[in-house]
DNA sequence: TTGTGTTTTACGACCTCC
DNA sequence: GGAGGTCGTAAAACACAA
């Protein structure tokens, strides 16, 4: 028998609400992020299986890192226009607001098993 | 300590694509 | 229709000033 608990209507498991995932994991997921955005099917797999994680946990994992990620940028734009300057990635020069919200890459290229390499995005100062 | 703000997992709702 | 995307949010874990 499963403690659990009631969230807004939703039931989650009491005792694993969360994992902390080890400094390994986030290592190993990180390094992960830092070549793709966007994990392919097979290395989801793969990292799953090496790290001790369900495919899902690594889902779930990329997909709150690349919010964390467009947060970040977020605030560092708004920190920008407060100065009045520009935005610079690796292929040019990007004006606040005109970065749409999927500008990395889009997810069909996952599914059709094509890893892409993503260009870091700086915000110069 | 403890009160509070931030970060980290995990999920549901909804959307798009094949 | 299913898989995986974003967005918004809950709650545990963490950081840190008072």
């Amino acid at each position: 028998m499963r403690k659990t608990v009631q969230v807004t209507g939703k039931t989650r498991t009491k005792e694993k609400y969360r994992v902390v995932y080890t400094d390994h994991q986030r290592l190993e997921l990180e390094k992960e992020f830092h070549c793709n955005r966007y994990i392919t099917i097979r290395r989801k797999s793969e990292l799953a299986v090496n790290l001790g994680l369900s495919e899902r946990q690594v889902k779930i994992w990329f997909q709150n890192r690349r919010a964390k990620e467009r947060k970040m940028i977020k605030k560092k734009i708004s920190q920008f226009e407060k100065s009045g300057g520009s935005v610079q990635s690796d292929s040019g020069s990007i004006s606040p607001g005109e970065l749409p919200n999927t500008f990395f890459t889009t997810p069909s290229a996952v599914r059709g098993f094509q890893p892409i390499e993503i260009q870091q995005v700086i915000v110069s100062e």
